[in-house]
RNA sequence: GGACCUAUAGCCAAGUGGUAAGGCACGGGACUGCAACUCCCUGAUCGUUGGUUCAAAUCCGACUAGGUCCUCCA
């Protein structure tokens, strides 16, 4: 069975099929760094990263561009709007470009702290100014583009009639009716912005022919995915609110500006909800990744955004984050006592046991099936029971490593889960040798202390499983 | 107003034409000195309503509820 995606251009699942054999080109929008990230962050790079994770596995050698925004952009483009990254710099009495570096530092630590793996080419706004410039001088000279007399520029829209396909939008129904920006100096109220003009007290600035300016929100994306994967490049990835206006412009600026196809496959991951209502950094009701990291631990998150489709939303619930974290546990005690049991066996040769192999096939067709990691983390925890009914029972070498090997493939590899597999620490040992007395204990049938022990362990979260 | 998405057991969540995966919780059982862990068993006809079909959770229509986008947001 071969991958199947979601193509947000087509709205339809298809075939996946890169343009160079062996070889994929994939930009995924960054975030835009003025603030901690928060779980919808999480949501959409670990989707991504998902994505990245198991066309490697397939065998693709993939280019992973992703930007950040370390450019502050205006609300609309409206003279009044703030610039986010200038806004916050006011507040922490630093300059923009310390407020980028910062919080694209703590994005990054969060990331890691979430097993996304890093892109292969990480790149900021401000590194392509140059780029930019050029890229809105060929949109003028092409006619798509215009200066005005204050000194910005905007795309004619009018003249891309692919515009809002993406998104199924009609201009005509959606944009006319609006109230035309009195103040604006724009043709047509739905151009917009490539270049603007800074105002005096506007910190990040950039000479340009058209004078002291900054780029607009979307020419940036266009100009690196076009700068490192190319005119045309497979898969274009991001959040759903990115879809309009974002991926709209973005596709019309690089298909006038390269005369070619932009993109083959957009996918776009849904949003997180709070009580049903989605979770925005202009809503207030965001949760922080370092807050939540506060009191779960990141792979937990992790596993918590992998139990569901990217392309539905997910809700966020404190108790389900907590079952998922019993489950999670549970699942690493069996895993480690399966690395921990098989760490001295021969791992040459064996033979796949048949039944596991099965499970990894279904677990393969899950992950082809445009990503399905929900329906596909069913197969690991069905291999969970199996690992456990092994361990318990014969212990059959060519079963163990079969587990072994899916676990390792599956799970950490294609997954990113971790699973605490180190048995080495001097607590461990520690744990152990109390834990041999006890038994001592249990043996002579000195009960009342042997309970004390294991009561003792447990109020300072040690939980010692009894076998036989 | 326009475009679009979602609606599956107490909860989370797969499943896009052939009679409902998985997990959590609940209950029963095996194991245990007791317990925990582990394993086994146990639950839904798929928002409502029409229709297409030999056959629908799965396709089409209507309705209801919730959500997203049409301003910045992953």
């Amino acid at each position: 069975m071969s991958l199947v995606v979601y193509n947000t251009i087509t709205r339809k699942k298809e075939e996946f099929k890169s343009i160079n054999e062996g070889a994929v080109g994939m930009y995924v929008c960054g975030p835009t760094v003025y603030g901690y990230p928060h779980l919808g962050h999480a949501k959409s790079y670990v989707s991504f990263d998902i994505i990245y994770r198991y066309l490697c596995y397939l065998g693709y050698k993939v280019k992973y561009v992703q930007n950040i925004t370390d450019v502050g952009h205006l609300v609309g483009d409206r003279e009044s709007g703030d610039d986010k990254i200038q806004k916050q710099a006011l507040i922490e009495k630093i300059d923009p470009v310390e407020i980028a570096y910062k919080y694209e530092t703590i994005y990054f630590e969060n990331m890691d702290a979430l097993n996304v793996k890093r892109p292969t080419i990480s790149c900021r706004a401000t590194g392509h100014i140059i780029e930019i410039i050029d890229m809105v001088k060929t949109l003028i000279d092409k006619g798509y583009a215009y200066v005005t007399d204050k000194g910005n520029v905007y795309y004619r829209v009018n003249m891309f009639p692919k515009y809002g396909s993406l998104k199924n939008i009609n201009l005509e129904e959606n944009l006319s009716g609006e109230r035309i920006e009195v103040a604006s100096d724009k043709e047509r109220n739905e151009d917009f912005a490539l270049w603007k003009k800074a105002e005096d007290n506007h910190l990040m600035k950039w000479p340009s022919p058209w004078g002291l300016g900054y780029p607009g929100w979307h020419i940036e994306c266009s100009v690196m995915s076009k700068k490192y994967l190319g005119k045309t490049f497979d898969i274009h990835g991001g959040g759903m609110d990115n879809i309009f206006p974002h991926h709209e412009c973005e596709i019309a600026q690089s298909e006038i500006a390269n005369d070619a196809p932009f993109v083959n496959y957009f996918i776009h991951n849904n949003l997180v909800t709070v009580n049903g209502q989605k979770m925005g950094k202009s809503l207030g009701n965001f949760i922080t990744l370092p807050d939540l990291f506060k009191d779960y631990d990141p792979i937990i998150v992790r596993f918590y955004i992998l139990q569901n489709h990217y392309r539905k939303p997910t809700d966020f619930n404190k108790g389900q984050l907590n079952t998922t974290s019993e489950i999670y546990k549970k699942l690493s005690e069996t895993i480690n006592r399966l690395y921990s049991e098989t760490k001295d066996i021969e791992t040459d040769n064996f033979t796949y046991d048949e039944e596991i192999q099965t499970i990894k096939d279904n677990f393969l067709n899950a992950m082809n099936d445009d990503f399905n990691t929900s329906l596909a983390i069913s197969y690991i925890l069905e291999s969970s029971k199996l690992i456990n009914k092994e361990l318990n029972g014969d212990k059959n070498k060519d079963k163990l490593l079969s587990l072994k090997n899916f676990i390792q493939e599956c799970a950490c590899e294609i997954l990113g889960l971790k699973f605490n597999t180190s048995n080495a620490s001097k607590e461990n040992e520690l744990i152990e040798i109390i834990s041999n007395i006890r038994n001592k204990m249990r043996e002579e049938k000195n009960y009342e202390l042997s309970d004390k022990i294991r009561d003792d362990l447990k109020s300072i979260g040690i939980t010692l499983n009894d076998r036989k």
